[in-house]
DNA sequence: AACACGTGGAC
DNA sequence: TGTCCAAGTGT
């Protein structure tokens, strides 16, 4: 949430709708709301955890990611005094890991700054880290029922229906306008519920591709119902194809240690550990392999070709040639970003999906 | 304002 | 296979 625009002319509801709408969505979000982990209580530290895990993530993704990740940091306290690298571990394979930084940063300064106590303030909360307008609204009305608006791409897509809105809800314009729509339709009483409603309606029953109108509590409210065109809602600019990318990894061993490189502290994968990664489009992917690591003072004996990861990002689709090798010499000490792990050592590291399918290939292919 | 940022599942 | 996503945020 930036900032509410409270001029009521704009609305695309009457007082009567507006009551209708709140009435029925809560009488339904009371009989047909999920039973989910971070519903059983109003815990902000699980809400905020439960807020961030499920930015652009699925549900049944979340869930297993939720149960381990609150029983190794039970509490705000547990989490802010943990080390980063057990941090990120707990957020293996789900993704987007700025997410996972940004909260255990965040989570530090609410220890530091506020006491330990999630701030129950716009303000105050907006300003850690990760915490955008759907976030701070999402905790301050679930956590604490603050009347606070909190859109996501499920009440936007409601919202568009509901109202048969065609602006594209990819732009902030769209998105803040309907801000406006959510806060002046939050009943005082039940901020909470409401929210909640909404975003359950929007993942249950006003679905992306074929919403149940049928048995949609407020589809007599509904003006896309009314006129035929849930389907053809919401707008939505349509996404560029992710662009392909060659790459080598490379698998090089020192006894039964293998090497791994940590990536730029901002990017792709972001701070995180991998096998070492060279951007090529080489004919000669080998040698392009060999230069690069001669530049940071590892002399390798390239061996055979290993196989081939392909992975897709959302705007990149890497395709990596896993070269193997040993290495034969350092000059002087490891570069910082650099390190040696043994498999074992490997397992305790956060390791992005593409290069845990790295090591699986390379491994399937040395035992083959 | 537009784009980068992970992953797995549905169609 | 390709496309579109799924409870967004940071830049």
């Amino acid at each position: 949430m930036t900032k509410v625009s409270t001029k009521q002319s704009a609305l695309p509801f009457t007082e009567e709708r507006k009551a209708s709408i709140q009435r029925r969505l809560l009488q339904w979000y009371r009989i047909h709301q999920r039973d989910l982990p971070w519903r059983r209580d109003q815990d902000p530290y699980k809400i905020w955890v439960s807020e961030v895990m499920l930015q652009q993530t699925r549900v049944e993704t979340v869930i297993p990611y939720f149960h381990r990740f609150l029983e190794r940091f039970p509490t705000l306290e547990a989490l802010a005094a943990a080390d980063e690298a057990d941090v990120i571990k707990a957020w293996e394979g789900l993704g987007y890991y700025s997410r996972v930084r940004n909260l255990h940063a965040a989570v530090k300064e609410v220890v530091e700054k506020h006491g330990g106590k999630v701030p129950d303030t716009l303000e105050a909360i907006s300003q850690l880290k990760g915490v955008g307008p759907y976030t701070a609204g999402a905790i301050l009305s679930i956590a604490y029922n603050r009347r606070v608006p909190a859109v996501d791409g499920n009440v936007l897509r409601v919202f568009s229906r509901l109202f048969a809105s065609a602006d594209d809800i990819a732009r902030v314009q769209t998105r803040k306008k309907m801000e406006t729509w959510a806060y002046h339709l939050i009943p005082e009483s039940n901020p909470r519920d409401f929210n909640q409603a909404l975003m359950e309606l929007g993942a249950m029953v006003c679905t992306p591709t074929s919403p149940s109108c049928e048995t949609c509590p407020i589809r007599s409210d509904c003006l896309a119902y009314q006129k035929g065109m849930q389907h053809e809602l919401p707008v939505k600019k349509k996404a560029k194809p992710p662009v392909s990318v060659s790459l080598v990894f490379g698998w090089i061993r020192d006894g039964d240690r293998v090497l791994l490189e940590r990536r730029p502290e901002a990017g792709l994968l972001a701070g995180m550990w991998g096998l070492p990664t060279l951007e090529t489009d080489a004919s000669d992917s080998v040698q392009a392999l060999i230069v690069w690591m001669k530049k940071h003072g590892i002399s390798i004996q390239p061996g055979e070709t290993l196989g081939m990861v392909e992975h897709v990002f959302t705007h990149r689709k890497w395709h990596a040639t896993i070269i193997g090798g040993t290495c034969v010499g350092i000059k002087g000490e490891l570069p910082q970003h650099w390190r040696w792990a043994t498999l074992d050592e490997l397992e305790t590291l956060a390791l992005p999906k593409v290069y845990q399918k790295a090591v699986q290939t390379a491994l399937s292919s040395i035992f083959a």
